[in-house]
DNA sequence: CCTCAATGTTACGGAATTGTTAAATATAAA
DNA sequence: TTTATATTTAACAATTCCGTAACATTGAGG
């Protein structure tokens, strides 16, 4: 994935194998972390231990069909965020008005292209992100942090910044005068998932230091790094 | 025509009729009536009959001009309501301000490309239905972009560009000063069900690039892409 | 004023991303 | 049909970025 945002979480439920590897080759490729599931009964319980960010069902199953297993998640608040696409073999089989009772956000016609599967599950997730973001200017001192293009004015002047940078400095800049160590900063901005060395750090630091007036990044030492405008 | 609209009547005025064979053909396939003149004399004749929506008229005939003889018609108030486009054979060969003085709605640079003519036609008779978008030229920097009419006007001179590559600065230009990556680029430009790889994306930028200022479309590694005027 | 652990700084190599070209495919025109 | 153009894909080149390590400097506690 492209930024350090969660990795997003995909369940898939199907109880034919061969469809799950190939979705779960697909979309590991991708960057999505995903789970399976047999059938139904088995996916609520999946569900509750993997906490899925999309759960892509399959209509046609043994024990307890796709739109049952839908309405049983809807049921529970955990999963009232959790999107539900629906896969099914052709769009006749499909009963659209009992999948949207149930709360299905979309549905798949099968075959499967692996392509568009994953166009339309990114375009779905993304719906959501852009809102978070929506609210993503920051104005602090002197500067002006804008992350929908990822800009930095300092002064008047913009500032190109590389990506990592920029996110280090953003996240510092968003809770100014909060002192972080490198563990919190690795996990913020790099991720949980990221595993370099805490110094790494230091090297960012030092790069924003040279673009930015230079006392707004402070150094606590035996503690970690703070935004302040102070001087 | 898809309505139930009279079928948009339009008469072609050209001397060359491999030109004419060629317009009425396309405009004929996609349901216009059409009749035309070889000059501007029996254009005026042919237009008191035929009644037509809309005249492409070519600048240079025999006997009498284009400009001359679209002043001609406007002087008619049966064709007040008459759009007028005119055929020129290269843009510096247009003379911009007496064909607009005649009252000419818009003009079409020899070689005829059919698909663009038919595109530009249809956009013109919407304009009775529908109200020109108004964010449907685009002023930016020394660009100027019109999706009325498919142009680019870099800098004064005019370009030509495929469909992809057009709607693909249109997008980004639309939205200047905003990051966005290949996945929504290619939905919002390529659309929500058409799969192809992301990075097709990067060749169009690249084609882009090869025809407008450089620094207009900005990279930013591990982002996307921007629209941007600055430096 | 020392000590020395913490932080600052620099530079290099590998990894990841993008640029670029060309060939393959699709679409439209003659 | 044939030709031309547009679009997509794939391969390879170029570039940038990031992480690491090595060395330098700082400053708080003694």
């Amino acid at each position: 994935m492209a930024n350090a945002l969660p990795t997003p979480k995909i369940l898939l439920v199907d109880d034919d194998p061969d469809i799950i590897e190939l979705l779960e080759y697909n979309l590991n490729k991708e960057g999505f972390e995903t789970a399976s599931a047999n059938d139904g009964i088995q996916a609520l319980e999946v569900a509750k231990d993997f906490k899925p960010d999309l759960i892509l069902l399959d209509v046609m199953m043994p024990r307890q069909d796709g739109i049952e297993t839908a309405r049983q998640i809807r049921q529970n608040s955990d999963f009232k965020d959790t999107y539900i696409l629906f896969l099914t073999a052709r769009a006749e089989e499909y009963t659209e008005v009992a999948a949207f009772d149930v709360g299905a956000d979309d549905y798949i016609v099968k075959p499967i292209k692996p392509r568009a599967l994953v166009s339309r599950i990114k375009a779905i997730l993304r719906r959501d992100t852009q809102q978070i973001e929506s609210d993503s200017l920051i104005e602090i001192g002197i500067l002006t942090i804008n992350r929908t293009n990822y800009s930095v004015i300092n002064n008047g002047n913009p500032l190109v910044m590389p990506k990592k940078e920029f996110e280090l400095l953003y996240f510092l800049a968003k809770h100014p005068n909060k002192v972080f160590n490198r563990d919190e900063l690795l996990e913020k901005v790099w991720g949980v998932d990221v595993y370099v060395v805490e110094r790494t750090v230091d090297v960012h630091i030092r790069k924003l230091r040279e673009k930015i007036p230079e006392h707004y990044i402070k150094t606590l030492k035996g503690v970690g790094y703070m935004f302040s405008i102070e001087e």
